[in-house]
This record gives C-alpha cells, sequence and structure tokens, in this order.
DNA sequence: ATTATTAATCGTAATATTGCAATAATATAA
DNA sequence: TTATATTATTGCAATATTACGATTAATAAT
C-alpha cells in the first residue's frame, strides 16, 4: 500500500499527521530554521548551507511552500524565500495543542 | 534513494525529524490521543476503537515504543499500552524549540 | 543576439512506508 | 492437554519518498 487511510481519521488528526510529516525529514527542518536565522533567503544560499543538490532542495522547498509555511518571491533570476509567519502561528496551534497533551489520572497506568 | 542524508545534519536536527516522523501518520496521532484520553490502554482496544486491522496497529505501536513515547506491560494475554511520559516531556522540549522559532527583525522578508 | 545565472521540472534508481492475510508465539481457561 | 484469546511477526503488494543528473525556463548581463 505505502498510502495512508486519511478517511479514517478526523480533519485534526490528519492535519496534525501533515504537517509533522513535512518536519519529518533533517533537510526540510534545516531549511526552515536557516529562514528564521537569516533575511536573505536564497534557494542558492540554502544550498550552499545544506549541502544536497539544488533539485533535492527545490523539492524540499516545494513541499514546504504546499503547505503554505514558506513563501518564495522572485527577485530577478534569484528566489527570496521566507517563513510564512501567519500560516506558521497557525500551524503551531495544532502542533501545541497535540503536544501539550496531559494525561488525566494516574501517571503510569502500565 | 529513499534515506535521507542524516549525516549531512546536527543531531537536534535530526532528532526533531525523527519525532516528527513518527506523528506523520494520522494513526499513531490517533493512537497517542487515546493513550492521552484512556487509562485502560488496551492493544485489542485500539484496533477496535481506530478501526485497522490488528498487524497494522501492532506495528504503528512498535514504532511508537522504539522511540520511547509509549511502553507496554503485559497482563495476561494483553498487552497494556500507555504514554511513556517521562520521555514525552523531553520530546516536548526539542519540539517546542522548533516550533516557538521566531523571525528576528523584519516580519516578511519576501 | 548570445551567454551566464538561477531555479524549476522531468525522469529514474534506490529505499521506505503502509496495510493486511497468514502464521507464530504466549498465556489463560476448560 | 486442548482449546481460546491476545498480540507479535513474517511475507508481500502497492505506493511514497529521497536524491540527483539532465534538461528546461526565465531573467540579467555582455
Amino acid at each position: 500500500m505505502g498510502l495512508a487511510k486519511t478517511e479514517m481519521f478526523t480533519d485534526a488528526q490528519n492535519e496534525i499527521a501533515l504537517f509533522a510529516k513535512v518536519f519529518g525529514h533533517p533537510a526540510r527542518v534545516a531549511i526552515l530554521q536557516q529562514l528564521f536565522k537569516i533575511e536573505g533567503c536564497y534557494c542558492g544560499d540554502l544550498v550552499n548551507e545544506i549541502g544536497l543538490a539544488q533539485p533535492t532542495i527545490s523539492q524540499h522547498l516545494k513541499e514546504l511552500k504546499h503547505l503554505g509555511l514558506i513563501k518564495g518571491n522572485v527577485e530577478g533570476t534569484s528566489v527570496c524565500y521566507c517563513i510564512n509567519t501567519e500560516n506558521w502561528s497557525k500551524m503551531k496551534v495544532a502542533m501545541l495543542q497535540f503536544l501539550n497533551q496531559d494525561v488525566s489520572q494516574n501517571k503510569d497506568c502500565c
């Protein structure tokens, strides 16, 4: 199969999984960290910084953009990428709610 | 390939990616939510609750256990699963640090 | 116009993931 | 001991992911 049965789960569960999935590769983690750190965030800079091939970085950027976590602006032959702060905040709401769950009663049931 | 070049990234980046990856499937999200919600957390209960086949649930539980986020205790023929609260907290430290990043200066560089 | 720069896309190989039927393993009950 | 209940493991098919070379597209510089 290789394909998740998303119809069996709630929208909230699928949303969390989608966001988590995109964070599930260290290259995308590194890209996002770099975008938070650097103001000038050209694609080529990320290729140099991270060390994967240009098409590979481009592909990871596409996934991040597709989820709305970053945006890219064409500047001549370059493309400037940066965090989509509004959507990042929205993502955080969902993820934090999941991560901040607490065991209701007895700490260790088993 | 299909295989991440982990050696190019920091331990912290790889750790975040590993945790995120395990949250990247709605079934594992659902399992964890159920374990937070219910005290008696038998494997069979999860099969009924979630609706995937028993081997599939068992496999997802294995991954969660392998990362240390849950623990399982044998009780007769059943196995009681629950959140490993200590490790969950440790995971949260790493994930929150990543999620709480803030853009340093100008909100939208592009 | 030609050439250089930069990034996206295509095609493909290698590997990983998901899901389940069949089976095995383990412990309890009769 | 034999049957029953519960979970783990194995094997396999379908699909997804990762990575990159080759190419294309688009703009800028000469």
